[in-house]
DNA sequence: CCCCT
DNA sequence: TTTTT
DNA sequence: TTTTT
């Protein structure tokens, strides 16, 4: 029912764990990290519609892990170095309402205007 | 929690059993007479119907436990269905199989070896075994190991054998070079495995499944056997695996009269995350088709998280596109909003979450060891275990090298297998020269083209370059090889005069300095596998000690509760079963401690 | 005005380039090749608008690279092993008629019924 | 082509320079007095609207060459540009400056070294040396190496100085750990550049800037002299590559009343695609909000292509967004339709070039070398490689490791280096144990503290070991040191004789024994490593010869055509002057053969 | 302490 | 990149 | 991953 034990020197404590060794269990509160574009989806997945789907279920496999506390979060440059520049994960769409202060985006480019329309999944140009 | 009594009065024993079950549940633990399809939604309570149906079956219809096979992907599940089985009808769920695929492959294989030609100790050839054996045969080809790098052909082969495509069909269906050549190393892999008389764990469901194809009367057999066969995580099975599930059941009734076996699986096709080992979640999509007369229940009461939760779960999935649809819900409450962030960085990120963490715990709303933390790749686990450490804050990390997959463990466990099978070519060359005893690339190569040339197995060879009958090794190598062959004489004495396994393998570890050797090293990591063959010892002893127990207590105990056929399982406490018990058991590290455990027929 | 000549025991022949290294030159006859979601634009331009613009500009200087013809290809596979799963470069989207032979769709999985409706830029699903 | 007359009638020189544009081309061309941007598609005559300018200018509007500077990024597009200008203006096209940023920088900085306090022999650091020096540094400062890789802390020290901070700046605004940890790295990173004499590529840039803003006569001269700046590329310019052309030109009428520079920028934003390296596509989109009362022209007819491809390429950029609109335009009809292909794979899609190109060959319809195969990553080119072998279609491949880029170039460069410039740490200590001399690490270590301890540089440390002054240093290693700065001494000596640089280059081949080394050795490797070092002795001698020649020529013409002046440039066909093309010209492989090169003022 | 694997 | 045996 | 100096 609870995580499995480990060997006797560990310390109950809290558990880090990939989305894939999450299942099957259970914690009151759960954290799913790095739901940025290319980390989830992963950058390998994207092109192929079944990897993506699977990428998806595996985020569903990790929001069910919670039973009280859920957080979902991400972060707009991997890297303190790097320029912000990672967009949050698709498959939050829906999830975040747009006026959500999380629902904030990478600025892209010092540049002039703003852009346009653009796919609302994954950002690219429509127009 | 066994009763006083053990077969309560009918009408109670309902009761109990299904009253506190959900209308979906119930109608799942009921349902008789055709396939049945359980979609289980995360948190339904599946594990809760498989057991309950179990129980059913026991109680209210009549079936004897030996006819009920459970079938699980992990240990741990096995385990956990067999327990909670047990509390509900007492010790005769021990006469059930219940085991994960491989397990249950295994054991048919077993006693079925001579029908397929093989010898009833075959080696079980891991990821890592399989990888290397397929590194030797591709050098032979001559393969630029570049463009016919192991990992990818092992890959490849392993595909190839979850669609039950043996050498030649794959041979027949080459669209091009790689794949040619890659055919030409499954054939040439094959018939090595076979000389070394040993399987791959893909071979297990494939060849099991040959088994029961070829032979007709062997699958009648377990057919008239296992009338209800329940598989869990459906949604997970490959190809081969649902051949096998067919093959088991049977789709129609038998020229006999054997009727197919009742087939219940478990699964939830929304939570197929294994694409990349071969799991098809085709299976799941497609069972009604498969088995036309199958009846599917849906279980969407969730047990385990707030309505809050579940919409956004329901939110997520439901964009996934040609899926069953299925609503998770709850009578349990909206509870409290789900925490939404964005952080300037990863670091920041992880404060954030320890903040929260801490704030929790604080607040009494949690305790550690009620928190988790998920991501993607494990290497995302960075940033978290820093910031945890600076705050002092207690996690354990799931995931990275498993305690059966470090060198030293592997080392070790590979003397023991090379004197249980003396033809296990793989464990035999990779101890060849561990730790260093002066024999090197040259001589292995040497005494490797002798055993080609002369088709003897390496071990023959080996002994045919101590009798000096391999030319082109010089004396020094002869010499150093000689020395191996005795020291292995030495360790098969002591293993075959039934000493207990621990004792055999701390005489592995001093006698071949292995120990010794780690011992002088000053380099802290060789302390840590020091350390790790200590606990591999521990497991060992504890492993023997377990066994002997429980045929004490079968001895005392009465016929009638025991009638688990040991047929295919290796004498108790043996070196072989020791091995066994190792190559199934992928988490070393959480070995069931001898109380919980008891899935694998031992 | 032609590629700078070589050093002397190179033979003139084909001209095999990266994009970049096209840049400025052109040939009466041009190949663009491995025109595939994740290799044209790159699998770590995804997500990053910018990033997306400047592999489309990548594709634009390809394209004015060639006087009188001009060869747009890539493959359903990388290696002759793997399953077919890539999909066409974005970019070609307006330029390959959806009936021409050439915009054929890997199929992603053996799955019962085609998918739905999908974002025609990245493919991700819309509904 | 020079005319007999120098200066041809002014009405024939007027229809020849103008007559053969189109509308947008003459405008951008005869117009003065104002910032101009014209906008350049592809293949739209930039080139020749840029060289006719310049000649337009001199022709009719009496400007001299000298007041001409002109910028690319290329030296092979300099050399075109001078090339193509003095087709149309004959000798006097030696007078300006065409030239690369990087060139033209480190003319001014030679010149003007004083004014920064540095030795006008300063080495310039490439990306390699650059990082070395990183390493030390990072390493000195006790950065973990995972942590702060070398690399990136390369990529993001470039990125300041292409944004023009310098140390303090950086730290000033670092937001974290890594970024104030990377702002030490730069602060003790440009001490140690400074130390060694030395800049590397980006220095040239950011201190041509510094040069300008901090010391305002000096480029009121540099204006006085340049009253036209023309810069090519200009959508490839980064921030300290605008800023240096906003100082070059001016903005306002100085209080010495000299006016801003006319500048003319060419680009296209379209071709925009060296964003990584630091360029802002910003720089031409502003254009018109940095240069108030800048004229924008656009080229939108196109002399290279088919009607089919541009309408192709015009819909594919469309979609870029927030983009300045241009259409490409021929009036040279569609040509035929653009072929598109889906292969199963790579090699049939390999398979399916290679077949359209022979049946181009066949048809006549193309020659091998008019055709052309481009791919965004380089290991794209296999596939093609293997089946253009197996087909005997000959190829070349463009990219890959450069001339000047391997080991065994750079090893023999690194010792001319040093010859030339003393206090060049980076080579020093590059060479300190090349070839295998018995300086270790450890020695190395030793040499290092010594002298950061005593405030001396490395080969002033070097020559304390020699005299027993470095403890810690054990004898065997200091004998060795002995031998190299012997070594040194010796190679000095012939280098100040005044004799040929690649007799020099020579000396430190044969007395190092580094070629010896190489050619003892059986590695095919090899073989090609001495190939390309007798190689380099050839484009020495090459180089020399050149020099020597064309001071021969000048010496006999007259003055008049010669107002060339030297300043900034090293010594013709001397050692400075070799290392300086070499570092200055990035792609070796190509280096102008002696008769279609002269970009810059040598 | 250096060199090679 | 994920890793149930 | 691209690489004009």
């Amino acid at each position: 029912q609870r995580a499995s034990a480990q060997h006797p020197p560990t310390v109950e404590g809290i558990t880090l764990a990939s989305l894939h060794a999450a299942k099957g269990l259970e914690w009151d509160a759960v954290f799913l990290v790095g739901l940025a574009e290319g980390t989830l989806p992963i950058q390998r997945a994207d092109g192929d519609d079944s990897a993506i789907e699977e990428e998806r279920r595996l985020f569903y496999v990790g929001v069910t892990r919670a039973r009280q506390y859920l957080s979902l979060s991400w972060a707009l440059s991997r890297s303190p170095g790097g320029r912000p520049h990672r967009r949050r994960s698709r498959f939050l769409y829906g999830l975040i309402p747009e006026d959500h202060p999380a629902a904030r985006v990478p600025r892209t480019q010092p540049r002039a205007a703003g852009s346009k329309s653009r796919c609302r999944l994954c950002g690219s140009a429509l127009n | 929690m066994s009763t006083l009594f053990d077969l309560p009065p009918e009408s109670s024993r309902h009761a109990d059993l299904l009253d506190d079950l959900n209308p979906a549940q119930r109608a799942a633990v009921e349902h008789r007479g055709t396939p049945l399809l359980v979609v289980a939604g995360a948190g339904s309570g599946k594990t809760r119907v498989l057991t309950r149906r179990i129980a059913y079956l026991l109680a209210e219809r009549d079936v004897h436990p030996g006819q009920i096979m459970a079938i699980t992907f992990t240990n741990k599940a096995a385990a956990e269905m067999r327990d909670r089985v047990s509390e509900l009808v007492g010790r005769r769920a021990n006469a059930m199989w219940v085991s994960t695929f491989h397990s249950m492959c295994v054991r048919l294989l077993r006693r079925e070896a001579k029908t397929l030609g093989m010898s009833s100790n075959f080696s079980i050839y891991d990821a890592d075994d399989s990888r290397r054996l397929i590194t030797l045969v591709a050098r032979d080809l001559d393969l630029d190991p570049k463009r016919y790098p192991a990992r990818a052909l092992a890959a490849h082969l392993s595909n190839l054998k979850n669609e039950l495509l043996d050498a030649d069909s794959a041979a027949g269906r080459a669209a091009n070079d790689y794949e040619r050549r890659a055919a030409e190393v499954y054939a040439e892999y094959q018939r090595r495995l076979a000389q070394a008389n040993a399987m791959d764990f893909d071979d297990l469901i494939m060849r099991t499944v040959e088994l029961l194809q070829v032979f007709p009367d062997v699958a009648e057999h377990y057919r008239r056997r296992f009338r209800h066969v329940l598989v869990d995580e459906y949604q997970d099975t490959n190809h081969a695996q649902y051949t096998l599930v067919r093959e088991l059941v049977g789709t129609e009734v038998a020229e006999s009269g054997v009727e197919p076996a009742e087939l219940c699986v478990v699964g939830d096709a929304d939570q197929s995350i294994y694409a990349f080992r071969g799991a098809t979640i085709r299976n799941i999509e497609e069972f009604e088709r498969d088995f036309p007369s199958a009846r599917t229940i849906l279980l969407e009461q969730n047990y385990r998280s707030t309505q809050t939760i579940l919409s956004a779960a329901n939110a997520v999935i439901s964009r996934n596109p040609n899926r069953r649809d299925k609503r998770l819900w709850t009578d349990s409450g909206n509870g409290t909003p789900i925490v939404g962030y964005v952080a300037d960085n990863e670091h920041d990120e992880a404060a954030f979450v320890a903040g929260e963490i801490d704030a929790l715990a604080d607040r009494g709303d949690a305790k550690y060891s009620d928190v988790a933390v998920f991501y993607r790749t494990n290497n995302q686990s960075r940033v978290f275990e820093e910031i945890f450490i600076r705050l002092g804050l207690p996690y354990r990390v799931v995931g990275g090298v498993r305690f059966y997959e470090r060198r030293e463990v592997r080392d070790a466990l590979a003397y023991l297998r090379v004197l249980a099978n003396p033809e296990d070519t793989v464990s035999l060359r990779r101890i060849l020269n561990v730790p260093k005893r002066g024999i090197g690339d040259r001589a292995e190569a040497v005494v490797a083209t002798h055993a080609e040339r002369e088709r003897i197995s390496f071990a023959a060879a080996l002994r045919a370059a101590v009798a000096g009958r391999v030319s082109l090794l010089n004396p020094r190598s002869q010499k150093a090889i000689t020395a191996f062959v005795e020291l292995l004489d030495g360790l098969h004495e002591l293993a075959d005069s039934g000493v207990p396994v621990a004792e055999v393998l701390e005489a592995v570890l001093d006698r071949t300095g292995y120990r010794a050797e780690l011992e002088e090293s000053d380099d802290p990591q060789d302390a840590s596998r020091l350390e790790n063959l200590d606990e591999l010892v521990n497991v060992a002893r504890e492993f023997a000690e377990y066994a002997e127990s429980v045929l004490a207590a079968e001895a005392e105990a009465d016929q009638d509760a025991n009638p688990a056929d040991p047929a295919g399982t290796p004498e108790p406490g043996s070196l072989a079963a020791f091995l066994e018990r190792v190559s199934l058991v992928a988490d070393a590290d959480s070995i069931p401690s001898p109380d919980d455990d008891g899935a694998d027929g031992a």
